[in-house]
DNA sequence: GCCAACGTTGGC
DNA sequence: GCCAACGTTGGC
């Protein structure tokens, strides 16, 4: 079975990926996506598929680490709960609009790709990050871009 | 804090 | 179905 590459963003300030590394078996929901077309690539993700974890909303912006995805789309528990900022009274649970992965840390890189690096990396000028629609807080990723950004950051570091 | 890009909502 | 208004994202 061929394993897909991704990317996904999150803000350091919320959840970065030293908040991964403190849940237990350094394994997380990735809850709180509210976008159908972040969503429907999530429905995608495929125990084994790997992601670039980029902090966002930092400066500078920049790929951080890897992980693996663990479990495949669940209903996202944060859009029935009142209390969360991600409810959204408008889902039914029969229903549910929002789904979520689970995602455990792999490792980190020896050294953070920024995005003007990414953006300076003439093999990466198809990256979603580089294009339109570049906001999009799941995107996908080509083994060989997956690659590339690794080598970018000197390789992962030795498991934590 | 600004604002461009883009997504969603809802009146018509 | 159109599109104006509004909300969100996220780099700068």
């Amino acid at each position: 079975m061929k394993r897909h590459y991704w990317l996904m963003k999150s803000e350091p300030d919320v959840f970065g990926y030293d908040h991964l590394l403190r849940e237990p078996d350094q394994t997380a929901l990735w809850d709180g996506v509210r976008n159908y077309q972040a969503r429907n690539l999530m429905r995608e993700m495929k125990v084994g598929d790997q992601a670039l974890f980029y902090h966002s909303s930092t400066r500078p912006p920049h790929v951080v680490g890897v992980m693996e995805i663990v479990g495949e789309a669940i209903p996202d528990p944060t859009q029935f709960d009142p209390e969360s900022p991600h409810h959204d009274p408008r889902s039914d649970p029969e229903d549910p609009r929002w789904w979520a992965v689970s995602v455990r840390a792999l490792a980190r890189l020896q050294n953070i790709v920024t995005l003007d690096e990414l953006k300076s990396n003439p093999k990466l000028a198809d990256m979603r990050i580089n294009q339109r629609n570049q906001r999009l807080s799941i995107q996908p990723a080509t083994r060989a871009e997956f690659d590339i950004v690794l080598r970018m950051g000197g390789g992962l570091e030795k498991a934590h």
